[in-house]
DNA sequence: AAGCCCATGTAATGAGTTACATGATTCG
DNA sequence: CGAATCATGTAACTCATTACATGGGCTT
């Protein structure tokens, strides 16, 4: 069995096992679920689509409509459901690297003005506070849904994590208002996130290891 | 002014403002610092500082070494500090995707068995124990470096994010070691995590309005 | 003797984003 | 009458990963 497909392929196909639809009804409903922890583009559905159809995993059939333009819709095979068990039973991956585009404009804040790092924290504060809002509402919603456990579930581990990182914003702004010493200046060759050699575990291992 | 080079390049660009280093070396300390939230392959380091010495913005000079094999120590040029300045200078490109390989399964657990299960969240905490270890050692070691400040806030971004989804693991282990419902039928057409068109605010306009 | 650390790269591959193209219908 | 929704794609691009290549020195 293929398991070095992207992950990608196998959650768009997770999505139609769910209930079938067309390719644009699927993005959008994976906008609204998925996406808050793995966005999948409207153009990389159909790609995703066409991939699975050769794979022989999903089958569509064509529905005319009258007012609105026909569509495909697409469901999974008896082939489709078995590979998806099987990438269910597979460990996940590792990691699956958090990129967070705000920390690292943060982690150089020692060059920036106090304005910028105001601006900065505040945008972050903003989308945090949609996203919690988002997903409060999902939550409340999803719960008189007794079968969307699982999203429900998932919905608010992102909903703990946003409010986590809203506390933490609150410390840093106690924290940078307060300042314990004078100024940080920034010659400093050392003044770096960074463990000494010997303090760091598994990470570097993994990365840098020879596998 | 280029600003629509990626943030990769800019990261490596920060990094060698903070202290000058070899390729080999900035990989390293970047998987130790920036790594835990914007990874970059030791690869990549070297493509990134091949762009940004075309760019002038880096310089190197080559350092011989004895026991060692020698080596170019590359550092910002006064190009390069006012870019990086400008950069931060620029609101954060909003989101970045948080793509988390074991929510993507965990979303489709419905389908999965209850050992498949058990192993999933295991696999889960162990990971994320790993990273608060390896956070909380930094942060420690970070506390009595006074220059190290938003490095070690960056730290306890990572370690609040941990936390609070370790927590989370904590109520989702209890709520499927008690189902309230007798089984979940995976049958349920509707049986799904997202809101009803209307309960949609602003990821859904971002995503699929026009700009 | 095996394997890791330092050190620098090239080549191939592919996942994902963005721009572009088209067109009917419906709502404010 | 402009904008949004529904609907399906193609094309170009590029960031990032992985595999490959090389080689001396040090440790177990």
């Amino acid at each position: 069995m293929a398991f070095d497909l992207p992950e990608t392929t196998y959650a768009v196909l997770g999505l139609l096992d769910k209930r079938p639809a067309s390719g644009y009804d699927l993005a959008a409903f994976a906008d609204r679920s998925l996406g808050y922890f793995w966005p999948i583009s409207r153009t990389l559905v159909y790609r995703e689509l066409a991939r699975l159809e050769s794979l022989g995993w999903v089958g569509s059939e064509p529905v005319p409509q009258d007012r609105l333009p026909d569509k495909r819709v697409w469901s999974t095979t008896e082939d489709g459901r078995g590979a998806l068990a099987s990438w269910l039973a597979q460990p996940a991956v590792a990691g699956g690297a958090d990129r967070n585009g705000f920390l690292v404009k943060f982690f150089f804040g020692a060059r920036m003005s106090q304005e910028a790092m105001r601006t900065l924290l505040d945008d972050y504060r903003e989308s945090l506070e949609a996203t919690r809002a988002d997903l409060a509402a999902l939550i409340e919603h999803l719960a008189r849904i007794p079968d969307a456990r699982m999203g429900r579930l998932s919905a608010r581990h992102g909903l703990l994590t946003a409010e986590a990182r809203l506390g933490w914003i609150d410390e840093v702004t106690a924290e940078l208002a307060a300042p314990s010493h004078p100024r940080t200046s920034d010659t400093d060759p050392d003044g770096a996130f960074a463990a000494d050699r010997h303090a760091v575990s598994v990470r570097t291992r993994q990365r840098f290891g020879h596998r």
